[in-house]
Formats: C-alpha cells, sequence, structure tokens
DNA sequence: CGGCCCATTGACAGGCATCAAGTCCGGTGG
DNA sequence: CCACCGGACTTGATGCCTGTCAATGGGCCG
C-alpha cells in the first residue's frame, strides 16, 4: 500500500486485488467509488436464470460504483491483478460538487461509467459474431497496456462470450478466423498483436458472413 | 402550454411533441433536461453500418438528456403524443446540487435513466426472442397508462424489434404465439391487455424452445 | 376511394448454440 | 525436476431458431 496523496483528514491509499477478488457486489450498498490505476475489472449481474452476464469491463483511470443508485447496480470483479483507490461515498460526493463549479469534470465522470454498459448494447444488437469480436477488440484495444510488441491481455474467452452474448465455443472460433486472416496474433493466452487495424474495423462493421 | 410552477426568474411549462417528433438529437450540445409528464419516448442510436437501434423507451415522470456528458448521447423522438418540461442545463445542475445536500434525490435520478438501457443489455443478452418479448412487456407493464380494462401501448413493432435486437416479423410471430398462448391479448394496435401476468413473467425466465 | 405504411404469414437458408471429445497449459505435489 | 491434474481452449458434427425474402392483409390518412 501506498500514499499517494494527503489532504486534510483525507488519504488516498492504493490497494490490490488478485485475480478474481470481488471489489463490490451487486446489491451491496454505495459505501465506496473505486478508482482503477492498473488491471482490469469486469462488471457483471446475474440473471434471474442464473445465467451470468458481463456487462462491462473497464481499465485503469476509470472510476467505478459512483453513487446514482442507493446500490451497486453490478459486482465487480478484478480479471487480472488490480491496484485501485477506494474513495469513501461522502467524500467522492463533496469532490464532484466542487468539481462541477470548477468544470464539471465528475459530472462527465458519471456518464464515463455508463459507457462502456452503452457500448456493450450497441455491440450485442449487432449481426455477427465476427462483428461482434472485432468490434469488441478494436473499443479495448487503447485501453490495454502494452506489452512486448503486442498488448497484454489477461481476459479469458469465457468473459468475452459473456460480454458479447455468444458462447466460449463461438468466440475461439472468431478468434481462429481472424487470426487465420491475419488481422490479429495470439502467441499466449494473454498477449494479443493487432496486425492489420484497418481491416479489424473493416471486419467490425462487416454483415453477417462478411 | 401551461404554467405549472413559477419561482424567482425561472417559468416551467409544459410543452407537447407530436408523434415522431424530435426532442434531441444524439451529438448536440446538452442544453436542456427533458421532464416527461406523459407519453412515451423511444432513445435510439444509429450503428456505423447504418442500422438504428432504439436503447431505451421512457415513460411519464423519466427525466432524460441529463449533462453527464458533453453532447447527447442518443436521439430521442416522441412514440405517441408527449408532453414535457424542458429544464435549461444550468437551472437543473443547480436544482441538483442543492437537491444533494438535501437527499441525494437527483443524484438517483441520473441511475434512472440509465436503467432501461442498462435493462435492455440484460435483456438482448438472453436467449430466446419469445423470453425477450415476454420480459420487455413485464418491465414496462407498470409505466403503461391504464386504457380501458388494458394499457395503452401505442409502440409500434418495429420499435420493439429495435430494442430487443431483433426483427419486425419475430416480434410479431413472438407476439402471436404469447396471443395463441392466452397470455396476452391485443385487440387494437395500440392497447395491450395481461391476461395472465404470472406466465408472462414464466415465459420472460424461460430458455430457448420453452 | 386510393395509396402508403405497418402488421402478418409462409418458405427457406444460414449462423450460432449445443453436445461431445480431444488438446494445451499452468499449477501442484511428490 | 517431473508427473499428475484440472480448467480453459480447440475442434467437429448436428439441429434449430431466427433472419431474410416475398406476398398478402389491414388500418389510417389524405
Amino acid at each position: 500500500m501506498l500514499i499517494v496523496s494527503q489532504r486534510a483528514f483525507a488519504i488516498d491509499v492504493i490497494k490490490d486485488a488478485g485475480c478474481g477478488e470481488t471489489l463490490f457486489w451487486e446489491g451491496d450498498p454505495c459505501t465506496h467509488v473505486i478508482e482503477l490505476r492498473s488491471g482490469i475489472v469486469r462488471g457483471f449481474n446475474i440473471s434471474e436464470e442464473g445465467e451470468r452476464q458481463v456487462t462491462a469491463f473497464f481499465f485503469a483511470c476509470d472510476q467505478i460504483g459512483i453513487p446514482v443508485c442507493t446500490f451497486y447496480r453490478y459486482s465487480a470483479e478484478a480479471v487480472s491483478g488490480v491496484s485501485y483507490i477506494s474513495h469513501p461515498r461522502e467524500r467522492w460526493c463533496d469532490a464532484m460538487i466542487e468539481s462541477y463549479r470548477r468544470d464539471g469534470h465528475l459530472l462527465r465522470t458519471i456518464g464515463a461509467e455508463q459507457d462502456p454498459v452503452f457500448r456493450r448494447g450497441m455491440l450485442i444488437g449487432r449481426n455477427g459474431a465476427l462483428a461482434r469480436i472485432a468490434a469488441f477488440l478494436t473499443s479495448i484495444a487503447d485501453r490495454l497496456e502494452p506489452d512486448g510488441d503486442g498488448l497484454r491481455f489477461p481476459v479469458p474467452q469465457r468473459d468475452i462470450a459473456a460480454y458479447l452474448a455468444l458462447t466460449p465455443e463461438t468466440v475461439c472460433r472468431s478468434l481462429k478466423r481472424l487470426r487465420e486472416l491475419g488481422v490479429i496474433e495470439i502467441r499466449s493466452h494473454d498477449r494479443l498483436i493487432i496486425r492489420d487495424r484497418s481491416r479489424l474495423e473493416l471486419a467490425a462493421h462487416s454483415q453477417v458472413g462478411d
């Protein structure tokens, strides 16, 4: 734990969470806002049929669990190792009001948390598994940390499937197809190389059956 | 236009919008918050392929276009005739700050606007057209205005289709099936009668193929 | 009354889910 | 260091739901 900033009566410490660890549960009271410093977090909900849906992925600099309702609307789990800052609700809200007077920045932060949820809706309303995968990859490519000549990509395919409303088998086949097309490369399971970004975006906008 | 309340330098007038009229466009600067008084509004986005997706339905008492970002994230159109109040952005934000001091109510209003978007994600991640339709109907049944022995339901099937990521044909067939099952009744195209709510909810939770 | 849009119905094909089996990889314990 | 084990990924075969195309019917408005 490392102290990064200190104000009167307020100390921000960086905490860590291991792979699979839960940051907060859907339905729990919104007591803290989590500000991610590094790593990837998945937000998910369990439907009434018991099916798990990943509703959002979050990355460094994202703030999640913003108290726009009394209880957290989704559960948050670390996909990889994560470091974060936990802001008590009251302090976060006071900061928001101050921010509103100054530049309105934190008001936009509220919109930012909702953004991946919104984009997921657009994605899974789209035709074709290949298009969904390609669009997903382009949308997160800029948020992934560099790793050698590629990107660090520690997201299990089952999570991608749960996010895109597909089965793991279909995700696997679609990734394979993108590999065969020379668009991407996956040497190790947690490293992604985008070889041809423009063709990836082309695939993202293609209709069913190419 | 009718004056409903009057504060210093602030007059709230009720405006009207006809069927199909646009309240604001995606990408326009967030200058006003719309507070619905009656009627139904659809929020929609045009994907890069030019396909139109309905991302939310809004009803009386909902507040839409809340400035959590600089520009509106979706376009808003009246599905039926609508009456609403248009709050200038600054006044709405000031009211929110005041509300936060008092009870935090308007902070929850922000969450309320995101709710239908969130629920749509859950819905279209679900298997089966019938389950989507059924879940959609249950989710909005409590927001529809009574109309004789049924509910006023002036939503075109093409809008339902665009909301549930289905084709109009599939929506039509699913509604027909619910009708044949005796779960719902649709005498005129803008009136819905729910005959068996428990079985409707049952269908909403069923897997593919019943 | 005519035209247009929406809803309806049918036939058909295709993409994805499902089921099943095999492979790879990381972690654990001897 | 190596053998073992479990979970995730991979690959194949099959069925079916839903998209697509096409034609008809019906209601609303001019």
